[in-house]
DNA sequence: GTCTATAGCCAGATAGAC
DNA sequence: GTCTATCTGGCTATAGAC
């Protein structure tokens, strides 16, 4: 659906809406560029040591702007996971349906390797914290999550059953272990070692993961 | 070697060298007891969400008695990192010399699951900080990583030789992700959820790390 | 809605009596 | 060396002018 301008797109009544829709469009710019920061500063530096002053800095706003946008630092750092799980769900709907399940997981785990490396896998603390409940109380992302889980462990059974995954290795269990793959600290070393290119190391991590350290 | 009464143990002079050693072995075990609380308080909340308050409490002593022992929140917390780093040499130790070396890699994994399981692995945050600067700038634990590292990369060299570690996978790349399955968040996880007791656990992740996520 | 300025709080670190 | 009391700085969040 297009806007054309002197068409009414809300119901409640509007002095002028071609510029109230277009104040709008401003607006969620502006929200876009601030998740966006918040985005690659929580990757950068994770929730506790990114400052909500950094944020603003990297817009190019101030921070009482900001907060005119998102209520609390928790609440904009949910915005930003948010923004990652919606980033991943179209990933999913972009693979082509009739591939294998294992290689569907294999580009789901290529996926977020590829965005850790490039700097732009938002990191939340792993202990609990301010930031998980707001998580969990968030309008949306919990169900997001769940949906985006469901979809990947569909592709887990469909794989332990096609013999391509190995079926002793309870669902959730390889679940969690693809999902921590987001935050591992092997790519991030060994990025700073400098000794290998980012595809390289994602093929190493992505085959040490589904293959194992043994010998085949 | 031990201290009896009256004898003194060191070259410079001393009043009374029986009180002097049992007044340094008072601060001794004190010490060990802050450095255990604050290794507890690590594993629990990470460095970040520890504060030197909570450590002082947990101890049972005022904050500027803790900081009579360490000069800054970095240096109590390197004194942790670096007690990890003896507790780990002690259990290579105390491994089988003949073990092959595979086994000696195993054993090093399941140790450091079962430490992090019970609650007493101190987490560094991932990202550059303060932290990793005063790690850095330690006298020793640099040096005691180094040889922590030198040791488990010869089982690695010597697994890969023997055919029964994936000689495909550049050494270093097998240490690092040994080592950062310390802070993997896949045990937290399924820990919480409560459906899996510690050794079964323990051995899950173990044999996905080692024989990966695929059939066989 | 944007800004400057500031309130309020919390945690690391220290002063100074004992 | 241990304590209580305090300083200091930084960060979240807000007030209030425009």
């Amino acid at each position: 659906m297009t806007i054309s301008p002197g068409t009414p797109q809300r119901t409640f009544p509007q002095v002028s809406p071609a510029k109230a829709s277009f104040k709008a469009h401003m607006r969620q710019v502006r929200e876009d560029a601030i998740v966006e920061a918040a985005n690659r500063l929580l990757a950068e530096k994770g929730f506790d040591l990114m400052t909500v002053d950094e944020v603003a800095a990297e817009v190019g706003i101030a921070k009482a702007s900001l907060y005119k946008h998102f209520t609390s630092k928790e609440d904009l750092a949910a915005a930003a996971m948010l923004r990652l799980l919606t980033r991943a769900q179209a990933l999913l709907a972009s693979l082509p349906a009739n591939a294998r399940p294992l290689e569907q997981l294999k580009a789901v785990l290529r996926w977020m390797l590829q965005l850790q490396l490039a700097g732009d896998m938002p990191a939340l603390p792993s202990q609990n914290s301010s930031l998980r409940l707001a998580l969990m109380a968030h309008p949306v992302f919990p169900d997001q999550l769940r949906q985006l889980g469901a979809q990947i462990g569909g592709w887990i059974a469909a794989a332990q059953q096609d013999g391509s995954l190995n079926p002793r290795l309870p669902a959730d269990v390889v679940l969690y272990i693809l999902y921590a793959r987001a935050c591992d600290p092997v790519l991030a070393f060994l990025k700073a070692g400098g000794r290998y290119g980012d595809e390289v190391l994602a093929e190493l991590v992505l085959a040490a993961c589904f293959e194992g350290l043994n010998a085949r």
